[in-house]
DNA sequence: CGTCAGAATATTGTATACAAAATATTAAGT
DNA sequence: ACTTAATATTTTGTATACAATATTCTGACG
């Protein structure tokens, strides 16, 4: 992406994320340009692009409005996901290398030696730990295909919002599941990362649906 | 997509599809432009669309290329489509409609006759009720998400220039096989209609395999 | 003969101006 | 007061002009 249209998305995606524009607003393309600084036309190419990562939606000579998602959109999307990277598990069990494998380990043991060291949880590191950590298994996979329908799937504007408050308890677990996917892939075992991978997706689901309940929707009047 | 970039976007497709431009090969926006008609605003609106449904790659400051794609890419979207519509015939086989059922079953039928009516395979019939049923399959899935996903491998290129030569075999089986997945739903039987739709996309795979055979590939000098 | 530098050209990226369409506003009629 | 039609305004869509960048060509030099 060009210089004016990457600096148009970064800046209408950090709006949309921070709730400057809410669900269902209408964006003026005029406005946009006003506020990012640049004219009309990076700014089109930024709400195209925005749109293929669902953060809106482009109805044709009507304009561009903020994806709005149903508790049954996230549902659908955490299912998909735990599906596909399910499937990478497995791809991956069959092609990791050694240097993918090393690469897996190295993350957890980062974790595991930051919720051990008896100091607070550090956010930090878990979450980039946790993201080297998928990235690379991807990257072992072997699909770059995959990896694009994935990284969608999670660049979505309801995922990327879920700075999701994890437990402590929670961290454990996940990163006993990244542990736990070491041994598969390394044993070679597709089936055994197929289903762990299922579950670790799964638990983050359910991590998001204790967090964003709709039992705590309050309704102002 | 409005009225000028959606011109644009069929006619490059088309073009791509009929071979006028290779792949690899460089488009420039001024020649499409006059090519299409229009100015180089909806031509771009275009090449972009079209990157999105991987007909071209576009990389900044450089161009718009015409995608290539190798044994292994067409390996890879067969079997993620293998994987993507047999959960989608899961869900069906758990949420489909009388309605959905009916359809289907009825596009079989149609099908069926032509098949058994003596005279030659009408290839014309077979292509609009295949679509028509996975279509509705889809649909009774209930996952726009998935159905996006899905729409999006099978639109790419490769696949659509798969106007693959089915023997009167091929199509007898693809036939039964969705038969048997009209069994399946109306069984609520999820298991099932996963599996047999995996085999029915993996046997598309062979059929394709069967045609774009590596080894007929001639290398000219 | 090759290679490197620099100018010339071609191509993409951005801004602006204009056209078409949709939305909002006003005014008239019931 | 409520519709409805006409008009004004806003907003999106397209074309063109200009700027920035990349590519090609040319010629000097080793």
């Amino acid at each position: 992406m060009s210089k004016a249209t990457n600096k148009a998305v970064k800046i209408i995606r950090k709006m949309i994320l921070e709730g400057v524009f809410a669900p269902g607003a209408h964006l003026k393309e005029e406005e946009l340009a006003k506020v990012c600084g640049v004219s009309r036309t990076p700014v089109r190419d930024a709400l195209r692009a925005l749109a293929a990562e669902d953060y809106v939606r482009i109805i044709p000579n009507h304009g561009t409005f903020v994806s709005e998602w149903s508790g049954q959109d996230i549902a659908d999307i955490f299912l998909l996901r735990s599906m596909l990277e399910a499937y990478g598990a497995r791809l991956a069990a069959q092609k990791a290398t050694k240097e993918h494998i090393n690469t897996m380990r190295k993350e957890v043991e980062r974790i595991d030696k930051m919720l051990s060291s008896g100091k607070g949880v550090d956010l930090e590191i878990f979450l980039a730990g946790n993201k080297k950590f998928h990235e690379t298994l991807r990257e072992a996979a072997g699909s770059d295909r995959l990896t694009k329908i994935i990284s969608r799937l999670i660049s979505q504007p309801v995922v990327a919002r879920t700075a999701i408050s994890y437990t402590r308890d929670d961290l454990q677990r996940s990163n006993e599941h990244h542990a736990e996917l070491v041994e598969a892939i390394s044993a070679k075992d597709g089936e055994w990362a197929h289903s762990v991978m299922t579950s670790h997706i799964l638990a983050a689901f359910q991590v998001y649906k204790r967090h964003y309940n709709p039992d705590q929707v309050e309704i102002s009047d």
